[in-house]
Order: structure tokens, then sequence, then C-alpha cells
DNA sequence: TATTGTTATACTCTATAACTATA
DNA sequence: TATAGTTATAGAGTATAACAATA
């Protein structure tokens, strides 16, 4: 009755909308990159995080930030990408532990077949029923919890340490 | 240059932020299911679907509805509920063809179990950090975005027609 | 002929732990 | 001793297509 954690309703569909709206928009998106390039979502988000980067290469680490989980995990995704031409792993000069990832020009070809229609579902199923100033604080108030999710204690992707939970 | 599908920077903002927040979110709460009931999230979204309809049961194709995926993945999950008891599956007196499925009362127990963990969870990582109002607005400018997203002819989720794309 | 649901199957992804090597 | 990354392995989830039964 006086429960604490009970959420209000507005909670309530503030959370019931994120979550079907974020799974509908993924599982479009991801059958979208599988037709136009044969990329997982994973993979897209790791090439996408490689072009953007000025020298267009990170460690695997940095890489992985954020893409959520588990070291074995991106070097399973990794390899895939490797095999198929789309990026390089070199040892890194700095720390002979590191291993140095680039995106190839086929890397970047990949991700330029597969942007417009990217774009284009964004657009569709995203952006199209909004206005400027709901999309403005859309990010605004996301960007806030997004803050406050990275400051967090990592319960998810926790670094390595002991996993906590 | 005047590409009109180039997302402006607000609305890359936007778009990156849900997919950043949701993403952890998910992760988050799927590891707190496991741990406190093994229940993956589909499974949560089922049991907790069967909880809200008022006769607690319902078909196999209504339940699927929203929850994205294929039907031979819908099967599967209630098979697996069903093995566990918490749910029940029977004929369909009014349609021979159809599938009924009930909660049992150790899929309420479980329900019960795994709740407030979900819940402070659910405020941990994405209630506290907002004011009410964005809360609010949040949920009214995405619950406008799954509208529109539950309009357009169903990419993903698709009945059974050819499927498109 | 269309629809409901299941089955068989193959594949992708993820996580855990053990391991190598460098710091 | 701690960190970067890989490997081995095992398990969970998903999709496709073929199928049976009913409408």
């Amino acid at each position: 009755m006086t429960d604490p954690d009970a959420p209000t309703p507005s909670q309530l569909n503030a959370y019931f909308a994120l979550i079907e709206v974020s799974s509908l928009l993924r599982h479009a998106v991801e059958k979208q990159l599988k037709n136009a390039g044969d990329l997982s979502y994973v993979q897209f988000q790791l090439l996408a995080r490689l072009n953007d980067l000025p020298q267009g290469r990170t460690r695997m680490t940095d890489l992985a930030d954020g893409v959520v989980y588990s070291r074995s995990g991106l070097t399973y995704q990794a390899q895939l990408l490797e095999q198929r031409g789309l990026i390089t792993r070199s040892p890194s000069p700095d720390d002979e532990r590191g291993t140095l990832v680039s995106l190839t020009d086929a890397g970047r070809a990949v991700l330029d077949l597969v942007f417009p229609g990217h774009l284009a579902l964004l657009h569709e199923l995203f952006l199209d029923p909004l206005r400027a100033d709901d999309i403005r604080r859309l990010g605004d108030i996301l960007g806030r919890v997004r803050e406050h999710m990275r400051a967090l204690p990592p319960r998810s992707a926790a670094p390595r340490r002991k996993s906590a939970d």
C-alpha cells in the first residue's frame, strides 16, 4: 500500500513505452542491417564506432566500452569482422598486451552500403512522428538517464572485477 | 550535402541515447530477473502480461502480440514456462485450433518473487534521476512513437503474410 | 484455402572459466 | 599481482520451413 517502489501510472507508462519502442526499433534495424549488409547490430555498432574515431582505430577494450557485453563476445565479433576483411587487428606498439583494431576500406564500404537504409528506417519508425522540440527534449531526458547509468557502479558491463550482484 | 535523411545532431543524440539507455536497462533487468527468479526477459513479459489480464488467460497469438517475435519462439518459451509449472496450456473451446494459456499460482508466485527487485532496479537506473514532469513528457513522446510504430505495416512482427522486406 | 500452433533443425550470440602474455 | 585479449565450451534464444489440425 505504501510501497515506496510502487510505480505511478506515469512511470509505468514511460517504462513500457521505452521498452516497446526500443525493442521494435532494434528489431527492425537488425533486420535491415542483416539484409543490406549482413551485419548484426553489434557488428554495425563496432564498425560505426571505429568510423567515428579520427584515427580510425582503438584498442579492443575501448571499442567494447558501452557495447555492453563480455570480452569474449567482443573477440568473437571481432573475429567475424576480421574474417570478412572489414577490420584488422594488430598488436599495439604502446602496450604489447593490447590489440589495435582498425576499420578497413571494405569496412567503410559496408557502412556506406548500409547507412542509407538505416537512416531511412530511423526516420520512418522513430523520427517522423516527432516534432523537433520533442526530439530535443527526448535526447535531453534520455541523455541524463544515460549519464546517471554510466556513473553507477557497473552491474552489467562490469570491467572485470568479481561480478557483483 | 542535401541528403534529406541526414540526421541532425539533435536527432542523433536522441537516437543514441535511446539505444544506450534501453540497452543498459534491459541488460541489467535481464540479470536481475535471472538471479531472482530464473526468468528471461521474454518469459517475464509473458507472465506479466498474463497477470494483467482480468481472466488471466489468452490465446497464444494474442499473448505474442507485441512481444515481437516468431511463433515458434513463443511456443519455445511457453514450453519452458509450462515445464516449470508457471503456466498451463489447454485447447480453446471456441476455436479448436487455438491454445489457451493460463497463469498458475506458481507463476504468480514467481512474479511476486521477482517484482520487488525489478521495481528497485527500475528506480535506481531509470526513474531516480528524472523529475516527475520529465517522466510524463518522456512517456508522452515515446507513447506517440509507439502508436506510430504500431500503425505501420509490420516489418518485423509480421503476423504471417509473405515476409516483406 | 487460410489460420493456429507445434516440431525439427540450424545458426547466432552470449557468458564463464581457464589460459597466455605482458605490465 | 593485475591487465589485455583469446580460446574452449556450453547453453539460451531465434528464425525458417515443413507439418497437422481446424475454420
